[in-house]
DNA sequence: TAATTTTACTACTTAATCGATAGTAAAAAT
DNA sequence: ATTTTTACTATCGATTAAGTAGTAAAATTA
């Protein structure tokens, strides 16, 4: 196959990967929610169709931002945990969230306050915060495991 | 019309406004390369379509991301130039550009180095430089004008 | 152990959006 | 006066998304 790039561009290169309706919100709910199954993320508020999370799941984790596995005790439920390069994402999401709150509340102000969310003036040790935190959900769910 | 907005969470809000296949590479040629015209955004590397490219430029102008106007000495151009809301947006262009090129070299090898943008070390800074570069562009774009 | 429920999908149909190209109208340049 | 430029619109086929139903295997419950 061609390329899947449209340009040499890093910002096109990452919307080529990241950029469509779905992409970021899954990503969303696994870093600031923890969800990891087929199901959660069916759940989630915006209601995605099955058939598109599926594809969804698959391309990310073609493009190594998930991993797919399953726990030794449970052969049916699928894992899907974010990789490093997924976790890294953790400073977009953060500054999509401080955009929003800023320049969109006007139009949706149903949104919640930002401040839910932890302290802003402490950008980089708020992301680095959520993004440990993930790491150690991780363990969690690999590491002490029977 | 019923909301435009999938939920109320900040991140879905963000993205159903700027969260499609192009208006960030839009915005990006407005804000790095000082971009103000249909045919400069069309003479992209990307190759945008110029019905897609139509469509986009009036969404981002009713989301008061951009403005159109014409010159008093030009009749025929329009000229496109980000609001503060637009620019604003720099932060999380900064962000892809940072992610894309620690983490889709790999796939992409083609793309340019960063350091040609700017030094990262300093990112708040090298943030403030292109808005503020930006909102000279549009002084001499609109002020100094006979 | 048998029946029910749960999970992770696939399949299908319809609707919306995208993409490529051609064409047009008005302004500007020659 | 003619050509070129600019900013589009129109069209049509291709791709993607949305919504719903259905299925197979595993897990749970009776």
């Amino acid at each position: 196959m061609r390329s899947k790039f449209r340009s040499t561009c890093p910002i096109a290169t990452a919307l080529d990967i990241i950029g469509d309706k779905w992409s970021l919100l899954i990503l969303r709910d696994m870093l600031t929610s923890g969800k990891k199954t087929f199901k959660e993320f069916s759940e989630s508020q915006e209601g995605i169709a099955p058939g598109i999370l599926s594809a969804r799941l698959k391309w990310l984790e073609e493009n190594e931002l998930i991993t797919k596995q399953k726990l030794p005790h449970n052969q049916k439920e699928n894992i899907y945990l974010l990789t490093e390069k997924g976790i890294e994402l953790a400073p977009i999401i953060m500054e999509l969230i401080i955009w929003s709150d800023k320049n969109l509340r006007v139009q949706n102000p149903e949104m919640p306050s930002i401040s839910q969310i932890g302290d802003i003036s402490n950008k980089s040790a708020l992301i680095a915060g959520i993004q440990n935190n993930y790491r150690r959900l991780i363990q969690e769910t690999l590491g002490i495991n029977p």
